[in-house]
DNA sequence: TTGTAGGCGTTATCAC
DNA sequence: GTGATAACGCCTACAA
């Protein structure tokens, strides 16, 4: 089953012209007479023609398409930054092409250099599991424009979006130990990410602050970005068997966040009188929760629009870029019902 | 900023070769001597070549994208069922760019239409507004392979998959009906879309099975699918404001569902005593809601994959595809509290 | 077993 | 003002 599509040459030979005209005479060339433009267009929008883009790609070097990688769609945050990215990417006339990880690291090396041939630049937050940023750093000395959003890269050079996530952490553990909680644990991705490592410092920070003594016993990490339930319940019974649980949990993630949620229900462990919970989420409906949901909300679809942004700008840049921006968000925090002091 | 990337020629020029011999090698030709082989994909592999897929699309005449065109990305029901869609694709050796309608006739026209010379099949849900065709019939009738989904179009031929609707619907309103509601009011995206016109036809048909009078105040369409508060906020009002208000709401869409609950939320009316809420849904805590809501859920994930393989099997079969399928899914319901008998 | 040449659809360069 | 030609990267007859 092939889709038929008129071409320049099918135009030409209707009209009596050649092909340079028709392609001149369609791009509203000052060489070709009026008359002739008027034919060719005319001609053209009646049967519908579009350029073929793989020719015009081939012909200019470029896609016009902006690849993106994340660790899932089905993921509120991901989703808006989707969103984001998506709004400005057409905007501009790009198409998106999106990879998901699923936390990952193989997976992330296969999606970048299989997008390496497919788009113009890239838009990148790391997965969970990724340690080694070889396959991104080859792509960028070979010239590839990248920008990363969320998870960045420390240690590698280019425009990046994220959130203010020292204060997103450090803001909500402060709110914790105000309503009283002292025993407060933490549970991210690993901290490989530099997310976690600047939300572990925010909370490492506050108790300190506080003059609230660390427990090591206290700080989880979920290597697949608690993904899955099972993941996460793992991390619960680790927390719940110590001879001190903690009374309060900082979650790091949407996921993580949920599935912790999920599992005090299922355990009917009472929020917030027997555990607290506060996290990292972009859900939509936290609030009608019950109890309702006390979260840190990042600006996700800004954080999209912003990246695409600084991505496209890089790629239409006449010059190598030498000067990145590091945009940073604050986050947006609402305390509710499953943080209240007790 | 442009990047540079290894050809076929390049590799030819460095071993001495000619480029139909490396393309051969690389593409493991029965033609060539297995050292020549070996040389060309050592080497190959060496600098990381990956064929530029604009010059394989122009040649092959397909490039292996397939277009999904939906009304929103940041809508679980749609994220998940992009999420099916991904998989399958991937697996398969495509990818796939998304097109948002927002609900809006134009640019589903437009997204169509510039998908057309971009993708090798597409995936269609219809937009809210659309009420001709012709844009996808065209396109069809020039050989674009293309598989409806969700909302289909009733009078086209292709392959569809979708969720039984009627039952859906039925089931909710008898459920409602059994639980001692009788004024039960129906809101869903404009009727001009054959799933919403279904699912009237099930909540009818519970009525009347149940000897309930029909009331057509009680009947409302969201125009722009409820993406809007504002949109959902009049209707309710509109509703509230009869003589003798609904009882109970069946809602047709997500948006509309979540919407609902929120206005009945800030408007402090109590689900389910002064209103109940039932409602097509696809989000992830509503069980953990307060008070819990009840739900259709459709399967969506299930709802992508299967067309995505429908659709790659159209593109890829031989002959013209005369027999089309109609797969339908049957949706989940939940009974919870925000539907509770009173 | 390897090389040469032409073409996929488009645009740019050069001629007329 | 218009047309012929080459080129983008790859594949595939056909030739050698």
């Amino acid at each position: 089953m092939k889709f038929e599509s008129v071409t320049i040459k099918d135009i030409a030979k209707v009209l009596h012209l050649s092909t340079s005209t028709v392609s001149r005479a369609l791009r509203d060339s000052y060489e070709i007479s009026e008359e002739t433009k008027k034919l060719v267009v005319d001609y053209a929008k009646s049967v519908n023609y579009r350029p073929n883009p793989s020719a015009l790609n081939l012909k200019k070097r470029r896609s016009r398409t902006l690849g993106i990688t994340i660790s899932e769609i089905a993921n509120s945050f991901f989703s808006q930054i989707i969103a984001g990215v998506e709004s400005v990417a057409k905007e501009k006339g790009y198409n998106v092409i999106i990879s998901q990880t699923f936390e990952n690291f193989e997976r992330e090396q296969e999606a970048v250099r299989n997008l390496s041939q497919s788009v113009d630049g890239m838009l990148i937050s790391l997965s969970s599991e990724t340690k080694s940023l070889e396959h991104i750093e080859e792509l960028q000395q070979r010239g590839m424009p990248i920008v990363f959003f969320d998870r960045i890269a420390k240690n590698l050079e280019g425009h990046k979006v994220r959130s203010n996530n020292h204060k997103g952490a450090f803001d909500a553990t402060e709110h914790l130990i105000h309503n009283g909680y002292k025993r407060i644990a933490f549970i991210g991705n690993p901290d490989n990410l530099a997310i976690i490592k600047e939300r572990k410092r925010g909370y490492d920070e506050a108790l300190e602050f506080h003059q609230i003594p660390h427990r090591e016993d206290y700080v989880k990490y979920c290597q697949h970005g608690g993904l899955s339930y099972e993941e996460v319940e793992m991390v619960m019974q680790d927390l719940l068997s110590l001879d001190e649980p903690p009374q309060a949990i900082l979650s790091c993630a949407d996921k993580i966040t949920t599935n912790c949620y999920r599992y005090l229900y299922k355990h009917h462990i009472k929020i917030p009188d027997q555990m607290a919970l506060i996290g990292f989420s972009n859900l939509d409906l936290t609030e009608f929760l019950n109890p309702s949901l006390s979260i840190i909300q990042q600006k996700a679809v800004t954080m999209g629009t912003q990246a695409t942004e600084l991505l496209i700008q890089q790629i239409e840049s006449k010059r190598p870029v030498v000067d990145y921006s590091e945009i940073v968000l604050e986050p947006d925090f609402f305390a509710r019902d499953s943080s209240k002091g007790h």
